[in-house]
DNA sequence: AGGACCC
DNA sequence: TAGGGTCCT
DNA sequence: AGGACCC
DNA sequence: TAGGGTCCT
């Protein structure tokens, strides 16, 4: 079943990642873009979570620490990125502008995510076509499948994704395309920042050698990594020369065959359409506060929750406390957590964010319940960090709900925005859009060519202007495009309920059938009956249960 | 918030809660009806786990040990019940007839059923009617909410109900019909077997200070009783007098309010309707087995899983081993469970039931492997119990989980089976309607009005028959009723991925307009792009990678 | 993966 | 105590 | 409720 | 190590 690794490798499907550079940096760059030209690292607390290019110039690292950046970079600009509302307002606004291509985007932390784009390049039997950007790998015997002409045409709407943050939000961002979602995630990352490049099935066991350890593989974390460790495992070449019956042996046969996968470029995991999130929650970490400073802590975090539940718009059903106790041996991260069901009344569906006074007492009541039973509060304590989050939440039927279910129903639909003149004929304007081929990996690559009026203020609530004498195409006007999808299944859809994954690879005259059966059927009310005249005596006496 | 429980009390909903009459014993009748005039019991290894009710008047209680049972009654027979697949079967095809009357069926262990009917009885503005069955509690005084005539009519639609178990599976069953799940369960219980009953809101403090601990109080079990027994709280009553802050206090304000709440009957808790099962198990309890035996004892089970599995038609992703290990002090039940994912390619998708001899063996050495983590297999051990179960299938999309969902979405859709000369103008035939209202609570009231001719055989796939000229009209025959509801919103579902409880509580226009929108929008395919030409130059070099 | 609940 | 299930933590 | 994984 | 998330056990 299992020769070398490349059994069972699907090519069917083309993929996209898209990951943003630097996201937090460039979001504070909008925010002030006096940031522009200065090296400055964001900073939670005592690490640098993330810098800006020029700053990594310096050999700023992510979440290093304070003291150990300074060292590097004495000039360092350090701005406060422990609140991220922010970078996660701004991560909604890139998932949405993705999903304007294909309503199956998966999110990945909040700066990712992964396109299955396979329906916008499928069965276009067109001639070859030069793909946008870099190309991973040797090109001089490629797959004839039909996935090396998917993956090409990939490279363009990858650019199109890109154009469109870019000229919509402001942003710029790397791009991988390959065959599945771990090769287009590794191979985006091999020429950063503001580049896309795609590889193709062939090249999966050279890029994935490139690695320089096993860690690197997007699945296997540190706790993996330590056990194949054990195993003489380190580099990837070794888990491709490693037995599969050892690997199973002591990962078990699931972790065993994915992980020896993964060492060639094997992952037929599927893009999962990200849908309202699962959890809403904050933390603020502390330098060990002690007894009544708890409640203060606890209500200002609950503050911050109920706004962002409010941007969330669904009224939560449960409550978690997190907390991390002091701990001299803190070899492991120590948390523990309480959670709880809450009154859905507690809320004002007209305004989330604000509860009533007595309901914020029992609110707050409940949580610090939840605390007395993670802390002895007899005793004194010590805590390091207090987390709220909400897990669980009423489902929403409004509008928008509806519209994001119709979106997702719609996997067919698609809208490209390319400027066809643009990226067929002359290299992109500078003006609008992000530079991909004539970038080079050098320092030089992080230019934003953006115009003046192209100011994204993150308050503000406009979107960026166009003016129509500008030389850049208004990349708003959505365009229809020439090329004609084939096996277009007009007006199909997946039957609710129905696993979308699995309903789309069905044969096409079942989806048809499916689909016809769902539209064709419709209630009949025959939910009638007739009164009844029969008398009965009303029961009596105590203690009347039937025992057992 | 909270005077004295009354308050939050919905009347809104119309409950009907059915529990067949010594369900496995019954089953086993309609196996061999040599039974029916004998006083047996069910045995699971070394209990009785129910009996006939002639084995109940020698004083045998459900989950009795043999030895006592025998003392009791020495001529007790006693037919092996340990495998559950008859049953099983039996329960879906009584689940099957509930869901004719509502879709809204939620099933509690294998022989009872919540049934919310309220769309059935909802505004009928009808001249008063006499229900079937009995009455529990004082009616001088009744509720003008419209919460009374609703639970009259639900009484009617129960007798439907009871009569269609009988006629098309020929089982007996008992009735509650109230405006919560509790009091329905409860007041059901109050006449057995082969009866049914009604309560009102107002004698619903009275229902619950007839049960005899807050033991009997469903959701509430073993370890609250303990915790409520702690603050000496025995009864109902004490219940009912409790502090709810004490209560609080040691409960958590969730159970502290749900407890209190139930003691006087109040449960806003819905109907929720029951979908395919989460999981599928089997397992086996033995007298300490060692070593090699467990291999066989699992490859036993995992046959007889197998079929169960078939039986229900989807592809298994996860399979869980349960072991419990001798254990001398075994105050606490110490099972262990491992799990793992499985390849959903183990299975033939057109005979699940049948593996492979390969592919059995791959299985058989997952569950194998998950032994060795639960016991180290290097010393000797003795296990108690062995079990396997499957969680998470692959969600199905063929005709039948299809005619599934729309039965889900078409919840105004009833068929009323009620031979309505039957039930208003005389009492019910014997012949093929369970006696209601004639039957006292003594022991004669177990018989089973059925005919010779109806005879239902478990094994045998026919539906039972009924001769033209009986004097019991087909009932097979589904009749539309006279009464027709008002309110209807014809044509209109809930959408899908909208919470159908949701949906149904949302008003009427709203509904309406929330089915139109989606009924409208198609998709409009605009997957479309044109090629591009842009050259790009291929990547080189061995670790590429760009660091961080 | 175990716990509490239900039949 | 059998031999099943559900949802929560 | 904690663990492993991701950013 | 911050301050988020996901799904599994
Ligand atoms: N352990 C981590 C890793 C990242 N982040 C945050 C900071 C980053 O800005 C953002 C995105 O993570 P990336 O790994 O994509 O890093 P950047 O986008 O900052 O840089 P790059 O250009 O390398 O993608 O997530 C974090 O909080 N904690
Ligand atoms: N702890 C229990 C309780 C019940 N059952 C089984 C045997 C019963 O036949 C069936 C239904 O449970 P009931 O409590 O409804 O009992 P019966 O239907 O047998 O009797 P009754 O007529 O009292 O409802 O479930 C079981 O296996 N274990
Ligand atoms: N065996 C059970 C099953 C359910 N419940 C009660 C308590 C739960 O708090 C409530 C919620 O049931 P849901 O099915 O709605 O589950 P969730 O609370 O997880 O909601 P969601 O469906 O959003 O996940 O039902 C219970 O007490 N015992
Ligand atoms: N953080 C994550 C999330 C997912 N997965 C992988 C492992 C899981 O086995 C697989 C399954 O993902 P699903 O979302 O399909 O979850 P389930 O296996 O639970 O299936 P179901 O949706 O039927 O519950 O995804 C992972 O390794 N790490
Ligand atoms: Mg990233
Ligand atoms: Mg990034
Ligand atoms: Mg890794
Ligand atoms: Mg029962
Ligand atoms: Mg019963
Ligand atoms: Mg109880
Ligand atoms: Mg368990
Ligand atoms: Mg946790």
């Amino acid at each position: 079943m299992d020769f070398g690794g490349k059994i069972g490798d699907d090519h069917s499907r083309t993929i996209i990642h898209v990951d943003l550079d630097c996201f937090y940096a460039q979001v504070e760059m909008l925010k002030n873009p006096d940031l522009k030209d200065k090296s400055f690292g964001i900073q939670q607390k005592n690490i640098v979570v993330t810098s800006n290019y020029k700053a990594r110039d310096y050999g700023i690292k992510k979440c290093m620490l304070i003291t150990e950046a300074k060292k590097l970079c004495p000039n360092l600009i350090l701005v406060n990125g422990e609140d991220l509302h922010d970078y996660k307002q701004m991560s909604q606004k890139v998932t949405s502008v993705l999903q304007k291509f294909t309503s199956n985007v998966e999110r990945l932390g909040l700066d990712e995510n992964y396109l299955d784009i396979t329906n916008l390049v499928r069965d276009k039997n067109n001639e070859d076509i030069n793909p946008i950007g870099h190309i991973f790998g040797d090109t001089s015997e490629l797959c004839d499948c039909g996935c090396t002409i998917r993956i090409k045409l990939g490279s363009i709407i990858a650019q199109d994704i890109r154009n469109e943050l870019f000229t919509e939000l402001g942003l710029t961002s790397c791009a991988g395309i390959a065959h599945n979602k771990l090769l287009a995630k590794i191979v985006g990352s091999t020429n950063k920042p503001n580049q896309q490049t795609i590889t193709f099935p062939d090249s999966a066991v050279e890029l994935m050698l490139g690695l320089p350890s096993v860690s690197n593989i997007t699945g296997i974390g540190q706790v993996l990594s330590q056990q194949l460790a054990k195993l003489n495992i380190k580099t990837v070449e070794d888990l491709q020369n490693s037995d599969l019956n050892v690997l199973i042996g002591t990962l078990g046969i699931e972790k065993g065959k994915m992980v020896r996968d993964l060492s060639f470029g094997i992952d037929n995991s599927p893009v999962k359409p990200t849908g309202k999130p699962q959890s809403i929650g904050i933390e603020d970490s502390c330098k060990t506060i002690t007894e009544k400073e708890v409640l203060e802590k606890l209500t200002t975090l609950l503050q911050r929750l109920l706004i962002l539940v409010e941007e969330d718009g669904r009224i939560p059903k449960t409550i978690k406390l997190t907390v991390r106790k002091y701990d001299k041996n803190t070899k492991f991260s120590n948390r523990e957590t309480r959670q709880c069901n809450i009154s859905t009344t507690l809320f004002d569906p007209k305004k989330l964010s604000i509860l009533s006074e007595s309901n914020e007492k029992k609110l707050l009541s409940v949580i610090m319940r939840l605390f007395s039973k993670v802390v002895d509060t007899r005793k004194s304590y010590h805590i390091t960090l207090l987390g709220l989050s909400f897990t669980k939440f009423i489902e929403q039927i409004n509008k928008n709900s509806l519209a994001m279910f119709l979106a997702k129903k719609s996997d067919l639909e698609v809208q490209s925005i390319t400027n066809l003149k643009n990226t067929q004929d002359k290299p992109p304007s500078p003006k609008c859009i992000p530079s991909t081929s004539t970038v080079n990996s050098d320092s030089e690559a992080e230019h934003e060519p953006l115009s003046k009026k192209h100011k994204l203020g993150l308050l503000s609530k406009k979107r960026p202007q166009f003016s129509d004498s500008d030389d850049c195409e208004s990349p708003s006007k959505l365009r229809v495009a020439e090329l004609k999808l084939s096996g277009d299944s007009q007006n199909i859809c997946c039957p609710p309920n129905a696993d979308e994954q699995v309903f789309q690879e069905l044969p096409k005259d079942v989806q048809k059938e499916l689909w016809e059966d769902y539209k064709q059927s419709r209630d009949q009310e025959r939910n009638l009956y007739s009164q009844a005249t029969k008398k009965s005596k009303p029961n009596s006496i105590l203690n009347y249960f039937v025992k057992q």
